[in-house]
DNA sequence: GCCAACGTTGGC
DNA sequence: GCCAACGTTGGC
């Protein structure tokens, strides 16, 4: 299967590329996805291998922070069963637990972020999903020449 | 903080 | 199964 790639949206207050970098082996289960679409990217397309545009939403600074990589193919999310975790999901039980998590690790940081501005009018990314307005979904598949692109506009 | 866009829920 | 109401996301 050839390398596919992805993009992953997370709050930097909350999870930051420099969170990612500073923990043990680089590594964090990426929990908590709670939407059916951005579940079936992990659950059905990802593979250890993969390689991630690791995307700040919600910040001051909006864009690709850098990339990550998948070290571990989607297996059960334990915080859905979890009644004080902020991503409990009731109706979830041991033996019919909808959610799934993948692990990631840190590649590496770009030396500057790439914008959603930047992107928006950058040639050959006019039908990149996280250009569109109203793309809320959390885990986007990115084509190779797409994923290319971003890393030219980073000086990667 | 606002609010448009979208996903989910639940009454019917 | 439809769809209005509601909750969330995320850019601005």
């Amino acid at each position: 299967m050839a390398k596919k790639y992805w993009l992953m949206k997370t709050e930097p207050d909350v999870f930051s590329i420099q969170d990612l970098k500073a923990r043990p082996g680089k590594k964090e289960h990426w929990d908590g996805v709670r939407n059916y679409q951005a579940r079936n990217h992990m659950r059905d397309g990802m593979s250890v291998g993969d390689e991630v545009l690791f995307y700040h939403s919600s910040a001051a600074s909006i864009g690709v922070a850098g990339v990550a990589a998948i070290v571990k193919a989607a297996y059960p999310d334990p915080s859905a069963l979890d009644p004080k975790s902020k991503y409990h999901d009731p109706k979830a039980t041991p033996d019919k637990n909808p959610w799934v998590m993948v692990d990631v690790k840190f590649v590496r940081e770009f030396p500057r972020l790439v914008t959603l501005d930047e992107m928006k009018t950058a040639p050959g990314l006019e039908t990149m999903l996280v250009t569109k307005r109203g793309m809320r979904l959390s885990i986007q598949p990115v084509k190779p020449e797409e994923f290319a692109i971003v890393l030219k506009l980073a000086g990667s």
